[in-house]
RNA sequence: CGGGAUGUGGCGCAGUUGGUAGCGCGCACGGCUGGGGGCCGUGAGGUCGCAAGUUCAAGUCUUGUCAUCCCGACCA
């Protein structure tokens, strides 16, 4: 979805200079407090990356000079580093984490909220194929100091999450209780009346950064008089690793996770029971759904059946296909899903057609 | 940092008024069983987080220390 709208995925380092973020005054620790920093030999402090607002202006520097280079946007997906005082609830707050992060760089406004929402509507779309879109809120919180507009954070609803938001459900928007003032409502066309509270986990969250960073590091552009004018910049984060923690926490059930078709580690869960004939019938399937690149995980453990049957759940593969001796004589062999435990007899052909 | 709790075989735990450690799972071997974590037998495996101290004797008591978890501040 980020290559749809026009990202272009680069990998940074973690290790971080210094002087970039002396530049912006992010690098004090009476500024930021949740850096991790580390010194080298020599004795030359580094930042161990906690965001890369400083580091990616730094490197488009070398790339963007004219009008005709924007509107520009760099992804990455890489893990972070935050000196939290407290990490709690496993995967939904961790001191390291995996995030994705995308900065857009445009020449003006029109161009930024334009991309922006462009950026919007592709976390829709992430969470409506991770299944979430439905419970995902768009919601407005602080947008820090350096702009007058709102940030959008993205909740999801959940009793596990830290946040309390305040939903209208008729807007399908909400509002984070950290700004709700009756002035800030008023701002946003938002009616107390139609707001109920609920519990949510922050999985992903966009900012106007206006050209704080761009100004602060010396990136412009040159406009069609060459005229020096200032970048706009937009940020926007997904925690990839905090999102596999709700995906957890909303999709398991009393036998284990459940994990939605398009992420989960494995398509199928291929068991196996039997003698020598099921051996063979299993191995020969399992080269078939391999072919087809859909990605098996083969139990050809010896171990009972009611084991593999409470690992496939307990795991959370979307499919289970059983090919035993019993079923081998009606020349089927079972599709469980896991999702509502629905079992279909199929053939070989059919199995391979259905999951194609 | 404030408050609370926990560290004992690989994992999960028990261990009484101090007397040198035990259970379940797992593991190894043998056998039975064979579509929902099955059963029987034999066996391996532990400086009790670390360091001092009290004591004839410390997993157990005292002090210190380290680590982890939970609540709070903070935070994607």
């Amino acid at each position: 979805e980020m290559n749809a709208v026009g990202g272009q995925e680069v990998m940074m380092t973690a290790l971080q200079p210094k002087d970039i973020w002396e530049k912006t005054d992010r690098w004090d620790d009476k500024k930021v407090d949740n850096w991790f920093k580390t010194k080298l030999i020599n004795g030359t402090e580094l930042g161990v990356g906690l965001t890369h607002e400083e580091p990616i202006v730094d490197a488009v520097s070398k790339y963007v000079s004219s009008y005709k280079d924007l509107p520009f946007s760099v992804y990455q997906i890489q893990s972070k580093f935050r000196n939290e005082l407290r990490a709690k609830s496993g995967l939904l707050r961790g001191r390291e984490f995996l995030m994705k992060d995308m900065y857009s760089f445009c020449r003006d406004q029109d161009q930024h909220l334009e991309e922006y929402e462009k950026v919007v509507r592709a976390y829709f779309r992430v969470y409506d194929r991770l299944g979430l879109g439905d419970i995902t809120y768009r919601t407005y919180a602080d947008g820090g100091i350096f702009t007058p507009r709102f940030s959008d954070e993205f909740q999801t609803l959940s009793e596990v999450g830290e946040d309390t938001i305040y939903v209208d459900e008729s807007k399908r928007i909400a509002i984070n209780e950290e700004i709700m003032t009756d002035e800030n409502l008023e701002k946003l066309g938002l009616d107390r009346n139609n707001l109920v509270e609920k519990k949510g986990v922050e999985v992903g969250n966009t900012f106007h950064l206006e050209s704080k960073y761009t100004d602060a590091l010396g990136l412009y552009y040159a406009d069609e008089k060459g005229e020096k004018q200032s970048i706009i910049m937009g940020c926007y984060g997904i925690g990839v690793s905090r999102l596999m923690g709700v995906i957890a926490e909303i999709f398991a059930d009393d036998k284990g996770l459940v994990w939605p078709e398009n992420i989960a580690p494995y398509r199928v869960y291929l068991v196996r029971i039997g003698g020598e004939e099921a051996v063979k019938i299993a191995d020969k399937l399992y080269d078939e759904l391999i072919t087809k690149g859909i990605e098996v995980l083969y139990d050809d453990r010896d171990v009972h059946a009611g084991q593999k049957f409470a690992d496939s759940e307990l795991i959370g593969i979307p499919w289970r296909v059983t090919v035993s001796d019993r079923l081998i004589n009606d020349g089927v062999v079972e599709l469980t899903a896991r999702k509502d435990g629905q079992k279909t007899l199929l053939t070989a052909e059919q199995l391979l057609a259905k999951l194609s």
